[in-house]
DNA sequence: ATAACACATAGACAAATATCTATGTGAGGT
DNA sequence: ACCTCACATAGATATTTGTCTATGTGTTAT
């Protein structure tokens, strides 16, 4: 489980765009079409590619292709290594505790 | 446990720069003195000043001034949000499969 | 009171990022 | 073969962000 800074950077660049963030929301309900998201978004197509691209990059996102159709989806493994991050941090603090 | 886009943005804002990471992975280890980050990182010391102000802001950081030091901890309930929302993110997706 | 120290704030600047328009690509349909 | 549709890529541009130097603020020591 190495954490080096770059990465653990590069995750976390998926949840710091307000746009980003209310994409992962919408796949929070299930696997959409690109279409669909860009409906919610008010964004042109190219950003919203531009967004997906980082969310699939950072992990947390999967893709699909399906004809002229991509679908997108939260993967759990991505989401995982934010959570164990997350838990890395809080569990070095209690272990500082018995010093 | 109101998620707008914007702040939870927000929160993650903390995780996703190379050097706050390096800072959060200091203060897991415990409480430490603004001194002692400017040690560890090869930056100024104002551009640690912006990287603290950015944490605190976030809430995952809090800060506690003691004389002319200023001490900065990992705040519990900070993370706690932000472990909440990605604990949200998963939720949803397992009730979407019920559907 | 003055000086020194620890940190914050202001402002400048370069790099990164979010956004757009225009265009390319690849899959289906006619 | 051609057109259309869904999406990606390229390139331009404005905004945001990370970094610096210079300076301000508040605390402690002399």
């Amino acid at each position: 489980m190495d954490f080096n800074e770059k990465n653990t950077a590069l995750v976390f660049k998926a949840f710091c765009d307000e746009n980003r963030i209310k994409i992962l929301n919408i796949l929070s309900t299930g696997e959409k079409c690109a279409c669909k998201l860009l409906e919610a978004l008010s964004v042109t197509q190219p950003t919203l590619s531009h967004h997906m691209k980082i969310l699939c990059d950072s992990g947390v996102v999967s893709a699909r292709k399906e004809g002229k159709w991509m679908y997108y989806s939260l993967s759990h493994e991505g989401l995982r290594v934010a959570e164990n991050y997350l838990e890395t941090l809080k569990k070095s603090e209690k272990e500082d505790e018995n010093d």
